[in-house]
DNA sequence: TAACCGTGGTT
DNA sequence: TAACCAAGGTT
């Protein structure tokens, strides 16, 4: 195939710096790679289809692919097209999720299915306008199913893509905290002309982040584009500036919220109240967070004081 | 923009 | 072991 692309060796950069290389010259090189050693994902697979790969991302956000695999099996089993899962009570889908985390996520998810089923004809939209448009479909996912269901042209900008891009292209060992109008722009220059180079692009620079170019140690010896790799040229020099703030959990209202849910997700019915107020000591807090899991339509209160998954009755 | 939203494996 | 990290989205 030829990876062909509307840059130039002489365009630059966001921020005005050039790029060190012609983007052309990291095409080949890294679609090779990804030819032969892609993963063998289900998503990835022609029988999951549009609704398979936006299933899988919903389930990727933030959760790694190893813990995403079995859940991503039983939910296609159970509801292998949007309208099953439109069928169905939301909290059916949040007690699916099972221990995925973020089951905000599972609500999202059943009410994109809805959508689908009903301003679509229960077909996930082709249109990048439209798939944003979806609870929960953020700029990553609806250029992920754009471009991995429907082969479009889409720049996809996932954390691995975003690591990748700043170590080759910007010399830097990592990206921005939030993506920046910089990368976008970035992504756009470097991304093949043709759709079906431009999809495989896509799927193969987020392979080689999650694979080779690692957060923490990266396998540069096994890289397709060591010899060109800004990051590399500039001798690996280490990450400037604070180090990111990862956000204490423990005694958070998340983690409380969490304990919440798991008793609700175990239990094939109504719970009451004080089979709740067991799993945490702080009577405000644990007040706080079920009243946010109210709120968020994660669970519902029964007329009789009792609590549970969303159902349809 | 920054805080919030789960969970578990790795270092 | 505490901190980091994982195919983000919403407010």
């Amino acid at each position: 195939m030829t990876a062909t692309t509307a840059t130039t060796a002489t365009d630059t950069a966001p921020g005005g710096a050039s790029l060190g290389t012609d983007p052309v010259a990291l095409h080949a090189p890294v679609i090779e790679w990804f030819h032969h050693n892609a993963r063998d994902l289900p998503w990835r697979r022609p029988e999951a289809g549009a609704w398979g790969v936006m299933v899988s991302e919903f389930m990727l956000q933030q959760t790694p692919v190893s813990r995403v695999l079995p859940v991503y099996e039983e939910w296609m089993r159970r509801w292998p097209r949007p309208a099953d899962l439109a069928a169905e009570p939301a909290g059916e889908a949040v007690r699916a999720w099972g221990r995925l985390g973020y089951p905000r996520r599972a609500l999202r998810l059943h009410g994109a299915a809805a959508a689908i089923a009903e301003r679509h004809g229960g077909e996930v939209p082709t249109d990048h306008h439209q798939l944003l448009a979806l609870p929960g479909v953020g700029e990553y996912t609806a250029a992920a199913v754009a471009s991995f269901a429907y082969g479009q042209r889409h720049a996809v900008l996932d954390t691995n893509v975003r690591r990748v891009f700043a170590r080759a292209v910007t010399g830097t060992e990592y990206p921005p905290n939030a993506t920046t109008a910089a990368e976008r722009k970035l992504a756009r220059l470097l991304l093949p002309d043709e759709p079906e180079t431009a999809a495989r692009w896509a799927a193969a620079t987020m392979e080689l982040g999650a694979l080779l170019c690692t957060a923490r140690t990266p396998d540069c010896g096994r890289c397709p584009i060591l010899e060109q790799c800004a990051w590399r040229r500039a001798g690996a020099p280490a990450h400037q500036g604070p180090p990111r703030r990862g956000q204490t959990y423990v005694g958070t209202d998340r983690q409380v919220r969490g304990k919440l849910l798991a008793v609700l997700r175990e239990m094939p019915g109504p719970v009451p109240r004080a089979a709740l107020d067991r799993v945490w000591h702080d009577p405000e807090q644990r007040s706080r967070a079920l009243g946010g899991l109210l709120s968020d339509g994660l669970i519902e209160r029964l007329p009789d004081g009792r609590y549970r998954l969303p159902g349809s009755d």
